[in-house]
DNA sequence: TCTAATACTGTATATAATTACAGTTATGAA
DNA sequence: TTCATAACTGTAATTATATACAGTATTAGA
């Protein structure tokens, strides 16, 4: 996010879930009621500096109308990239995509856009988007993004022990990559946790 | 729907279409305002008829309050019955899952689990989701999903004609559908449009 | 045929909600 | 030090909104 305060970022996670549980933005009164501030006028600079740093859009005369902008909806959606840095960066984020809550059984926090066949064996195609979760432990047996030495792949994890980690490439005609965590930079940089393919 | 009036169905579809469009349910003046209403009264009558019926849910003396109840929510998972019948009807409705607009370049109607192997080639799984749109003109080369004699499939369509129509599997070790619809009761039930797959 | 439900108009009011203005205190940057 | 920003309190006013009550006309079902 737009480099919030910590304050406002409390803000905005509730606005945020306000709007995800009920189904309507809270109005300040509200706001305020939740973080005990004793006037309504706390809520609404909050708000107004949100407006500002450009995560909320407020329609004005209009009760509860705030909306997340753009930006700070969506789920970034990233190509494999071969260059170093963080995955997220945002010269690597090609579009965001809308939030899908309750649709994946775990949480996404991006979606990895897939190049090469090395996972057709598991029905992983060139550019489908797969989702990843960066939180889950990564496990032998499921698909994980992991970065070898700046280069990033999608494969199942088979093996991980200290001195041996081996990705498997669901696809016949690749050979199976071992990597010494001691020698080679690994880093895990999440857990597919679903596929989502658009047929246009 | 559960047996809403025309009126009804249009001021229901108004209020989701709002709530889609502006992040926010409308107020009983603006629902007014969009159906010429002169009085407010109009609006919330309607609402409270839509509450019984169940469609939506209406908070007390809360501005905007107004959210689509869980049964009018959501998209339709069915599996593949052989069953006669409409495919979209209550008994084969497996669960329902929240829309996601903005996720598939088209609309999708609903959801059908997919069964067996014979599109493994094109990466459709077993257990897959894949997203139907029900409305778009079936066409050479798309997926669809086709009622043959009350058997529901998933293949490619490869030649439409007036007396043949030919569906391919995509798993070389199945062969080709030869169908003639003067013969047999071949409906198009939509075409796929997108694929949802949950790791877990 | 009677009755309930539908689909409104018209009026009115309490209250929900936005939002401005005037302050206070603390903090970090210029 | 000085100034802008953050993070509030407190008050108040306008307006946005929900919602009740009293009607009317039409339609659909028992």
């Amino acid at each position: 996010m737009n480099n919030l305060t910590k304050r406002q970022a409390e803000i905005f996670n509730f606005v945020k879930d306000e709007i995800e549980n009920n189904g309507y933005p809270p109005t300040r009164s509200e706001i305020s009621k939740m973080f005990g501030f004793k006037s309504p006028n706390a809520a609404e600079d909050h708000l107004k500096a949100l407006q500002r740093k450009g995560v909320l859009d407020i329609a004005a005369g209009t009760s509860r109308g705030i909306t997340l902008s753009a930006e700070s909806t969506g789920i970034p959606v990233v190509g494999l990239v071969s260059a170093g840095g963080p995955i997220l960066a945002e010269q690597n984020i090609e579009k965001t995509i809308p939030n899908n809550p309750g649709i994946l059984a775990h949480g996404v926090d991006f979606y990895l856009k897939v190049k090469g066949d090395s996972m057709i064996e598991v029905g992983i195609f060139e550019n489908d988007l797969i989702a990843i979760n960066q939180k889950m432990p990564v496990k032998v047996g499921n698909i994980v993004v992991a970065r070898i030495n700046d280069e990033v792949t999608v494969k199942t994890l088979n093996k991980i022990s200290d001195n041996l980690v081996v990705l498997k490439p669901e696809n016949s005609s690749y050979s199976e990559i071992e990597i010494n965590p001691k020698k080679d930079n690994l880093v895990f940089e999440g857990t597919c946790v679903g596929l989502l393919r658009d047929f246009s």
